[in-house]
DNA sequence: GGGTCTAAAGTGTGATCTCACTTTACGGTA
DNA sequence: TACCGTAAAGTGAGATCACACTTTAGACCC
């Protein structure tokens, strides 16, 4: 590798002021989730303890629960006889797995979102995909990731359930570390955003079955060139 | 309330003898989770760390983890400003939440099994059936609830999709608590027992749609006797 | 140079302790 | 009897330490 660019995950983070009010755990938590969602972390990235708790500038008892937590959630996995934990390595089945989990649930969000969603929310929702349309012209992937989060958040909580929300999110903590990759590419810019205006045009006009579509249209598109990346990171790990 | 027979939650569990290999915090957490799917547990009861501790052998520390990965996984909430963790209380809405995303994953597990299950599956899931049926004529229910979550778990693990079971396990692991309390009725033993067979049927035909429809009957079904049992314990709850 | 052994650094795990806070229980008072 | 205030018990949160283990780095020898 010529030039190591790739920054550690925890230069994007710093110290971390903590809130008090709330647990230092919590925050954390949060924190991290956040980071992974946006692909702050790279797949096969380890997280240590103590480094962590250097880094966050507490001691490790938080940052364990909160990285115990995410391991629950799928975001970490222990790894090695060292029991480290590090950002999973997804395979090509796993990948399938959670595309087919996606297309039920946010499939089945986006209908619900139809029969609840308000003009407020619309609003909203259209600035998000505003500003995602922005950023994909300017080619500002970090401002794209997270429009495009937000995007799809907003039209989903609409839909009013929280646990399906939260396990949507779920997949989207998995997949995280991979989209920053394969999200790089130009093509996927213009096709993601022909589903994104199409999905915006739906909520416009109520139509449940036409947002669906839009939104099942983006999720295979994007798990398409998730696999993509895959491979080409296996090739590229044989260094 | 005339006598409360209802024992708490840890005098099922023993102090748990810890196998060596196994990190403590992985075999609590796995103990209460299989405790919490089976309904040893009831909706709001607590868990205090040093309780729990004592109960189990060990140190609060790895309690501590194994709580908090199951606060994550949405089996646990932190209650009252003790912090105190306990197990949720659902609400009408959350049970109506749990239940479309059961009808959708479930559902679609069960479609995905048809194309691979295999002979000796089929077996296998016919035995859990099989006690599964003796247990209801016996009003067994603890029998009952093992052997219906058997059934059903080895139905979808046939699917060979790991995250999809996963997250279907974490709907049943927040409906376990109240499930228990569902099940007691003969009517519902009936009525369970008629989409099971109707399941199995489906199975050995490797007719897909009408093993989806029986998941589903079933699901829907029970998610009614959950939400009557739900509006019970309100009632009760006002002493 | 290449291989091997060893010591040092780094890793998670679990136990213990202190702290701030809440809940509970008990006493007295009106 | 009802109410209130105080003390005791119980709660989680976080820091720290000892331990067993793995990984790494370096010295040494062939």
């Amino acid at each position: 590798m010529a030039e190591t660019l790739e920054r550690d995950g925890w230069s994007r983070l710093g110290p971390l002021a903590l809130r008090e009010g709330e647990t230092a755990q919590a925050q954390i938590y949060a924190c991290l989730r956040e980071a992974l969602i946006s692909g702050y972390f790279r797949p096969g990235e380890e997280m240590s303890l103590r480094r962590a708790a250097a880094a966050l500038g507490t001691s490790v008892t938080p940052v364990r629960e909160a990285l115990r937590q995410l391991e629950s959630d799928g975001a970490l996995e222990v790894w090695g006889g060292n029991r480290v934990l590090r950002v999973p390595i997804l395979t090509a089945a796993e990948l399938n797995d959670i595309r087919d989990i996606r297309l039920n649930l946010e499939g089945f969000a986006a209908t619900l979102a139809i029969e609840q969603v308000t003009g407020a929310q619309i609003r909203l929702i259209a600035n998000a995909c505003a500003v995602m349309r922005r950023a994909a012209n300017e080619g500002n992937a970090d401002l794209y990731l997270e429009s495009n989060w937000r995007f799809h958040k907003r039209i989903y909580q609409a839909a009013g359930r929280p646990v399906l929300m939260g396990v949507i999110e779920g997949m989207w903590l998995r997949v995280g570390p991979l989209i920053r990759h394969a999200v790089t590419t130009p093509l996927h810019f213009v096709r993601s955003m022909e589903s994104h205006d199409k999905a915006e045009e739906a909520l416009r006009a109520r139509d449940a079955a036409a947002l669906q579509a839009a939104i099942v249209k983006d999720i295979s598109d994007a798990a398409m060139d998730l696999g993509r990346s895959l491979t080409d990171n296996e090739d590229g790990r044989a260094h």
